[in-house]
DNA sequence: CTGAAAGCGCTAACAA
DNA sequence: TTGTTAGCGCTTTCAG
């Protein structure tokens, strides 16, 4: 069986608070008493129950990680950084995929509280505001990554997703494009709305007509941005440009103009965001806005480890950089 | 304050014993208590503490899960299904990427033990053996998925890495290949040289001569295969087809290709292995041996929960058949 | 500097 | 059918 603390209490010769506060480094020991204590540590091989320590009040040193969906290569990328970080400062990462669904987030997050994890990181597009409000009521450290709430006071980490999408227009009028497409998703995530937003901004000062039918909206997977592309391109007006809200978005409308028997970017440019590993292997690369993912989930760990020491008392927005990566896809129109 | 069983009792006008027995559903009750105890248990929102109950010796209803790294496509769609297989049987998983380093690892393996998950599923390449060996004397669940360690007796989920490599490289064959390159990691996964194997022992069976100078070794990076395909391309009796070990190191094959001017499949075949995402978004789409990844994930959730739960009482290894997948980077020769 | 003892929230005999 | 009680392994006063 594995040992516990009595075991090495008793093999020690002293009292199993002795052996608790070596293990801890808590309170004041003679010397030799702990010398002896982490010798038969040692010699047991003795390591205690982060559940029974959680028990009496201790952190579960875990901590839940929800997202739409972790074989999204953004989420995947953001997931590791996130997790290597929480390495080192002591955290593990309970992994749950929803899907954006509010039901399966629902239960996850009731789920964590009763494994007592000691936060939550959330970066699903979530509608639980309710529920949210009540762990947040209860002081329950959350933070929110690559997507904003707005009404709520939360710690957040998310690119300038404004300016991201502000750079990636700019990007497409400064090569003389006038007709810019724009693939959406749902709009059910704050940052593409932000992304949008800067888009129209962008034609107005430009003096660029807005066009409805310029923009399309997915379901934010691959296929249904194909299809919206095959749509876009096929039209008479067809746009010379596009802007993807996600790089995998671009990916659809790669497939599409290859199916129009379009090339990119001589045909048609486009620009994706995000800059995941997608953007670096497709033929031509894809230009795109690069969001700092590995920075993101440091960042993200920090302040929610910050929360749950108790070293914070305010609430932070971190809005960070995003960056142009030209590539190959945009090219300066005929 | 989180109510707990107590409150949930006292409330109930019962004692905390019948509240645990409607909660568990184990023991027989009286209709109207059980109604009554779950009508105050609904009105206090009382959800049970898994960290409580799993220090009685009940499980922690988690998994460890070893990978090497989820940003890579293969082990991000991996864990999402095991995860999902998983949240169906009542599981979650604490994610752990460790680069294949084996410090890392050791440090994961005790960390999860520490946190008395009820199980691991190990997806790397551990030479830990030693380690393993003292979990399995202790009767500790343990899984392994995508890779396979003969000397120990655990379960186990492969795809038929043997079959999957004999049937990339016959394909390479009868189109008419001759000279076929293989770029490998560093052989330290069994999968990748059963995959090696096959590969040779098709070339042999062919009566096609074994050339050592086809066969480069890599990191496992998508860099470190472009060089290694760069090195391949440019030597003169250059390959005409390449197989090579993982998606991802075809893809560096797709780079040093277009560096070199090479069309794929007019002047180069390329065959995958995996066919993850990058396998489908790549121009040309890859040419690949399919793992059943769903499928693995799901089966080896299934054994280990078996395992967990004593269902089981001797260990299984499940080989899996791969697919060839025919897309566009392979071609007959001229 | 060290030990005794009272919990943390829950389960599982053992009684009643 | 229900209640009482002794732990599970650890932390933390409070004495000494």
């Amino acid at each position: 069986m594995k040992p516990t603390i009595y075991d090495v209490a008793k093999e020690a010769g002293v009292s199993i608070s002795t052996v608790s506060r070596v293990i801890n480094n808590t309170g004041r020991i003679g010397e030799k008493t702990r010398k002896k204590v982490l010798e038969v540590v040692e010699q047991l091989n003795y390591h205690p129950s982060v559940v029974a320590s959680a028990l009496t009040g201790k952190r579960t040193c875990t901590i839940g990680l929800i997202i739409p969906d972790v074989a999204n290569p953004f989420f995947a990328e953001l997931s590791r950084s996130i997790e290597d970080h929480g390495r080192e400062l002591g955290f593990n990462l309970l992994m749950c995929n929803t899907d954006n669904n509010p039901d399966t987030e629902e239960m996850y997050l009731s789920l964590l509280k009763q494994k007592s994890v000691d936060g939550i990181i959330i970066g699903t597009t979530t509608k639980n505001y309710n529920l949210l409000r009540e762990l947040q009521k209860e002081h329950f450290p959350i933070a929110l990554i690559a997507q904003d709430i707005p009404e709520l006071m939360l710690d957040v980490v998310t690119v300038d997703d404004f300016l991201g999408g502000y750079m990636a227009t700019s990007h497409l009028v400064s090569l003389g494009h006038e007709k810019i497409g724009c693939i959406l998703g749902t709009l059910a995530r704050t940052s593409e709305k932000y992304r949008y937003q800067a888009y129209r901004q962008v034609l107005e000062e430009n003096g660029l007509d807005f066009d409805e039918d310029f923009v399309m909206h997915t379901d934010y997977s691959m296929e249904d941005s194909k299809r919206a592309a095959l749509e876009l391109l096929r039209s008479p007006k067809r746009p010379t440009a596009v802007f993807a809200n996600y790089d995998s978005l671009a990916i659809g409308v790669y497939q599409a103009a290859k199916e129009l028997g379009l090339k990119i970017p001589e045909d048609i440019s486009v620009i994706g965001f995000d800059n995941t590993i997608l953007a670096s292997i497709v033929d031509p690369p894809l230009t795109t806005i690069a969001q700092p993912i590995h920075e993101m989930g440091q960042q993200v760990m920090d302040l929610l480890v910050q929360e749950i020491e108790g070293r914070k008392n305010t609430k932070r927005r971190l809005v960070l950089p995003p960056e142009l990566i030209i590539r190959n896809s945009t090219k300066q129109i005929r």
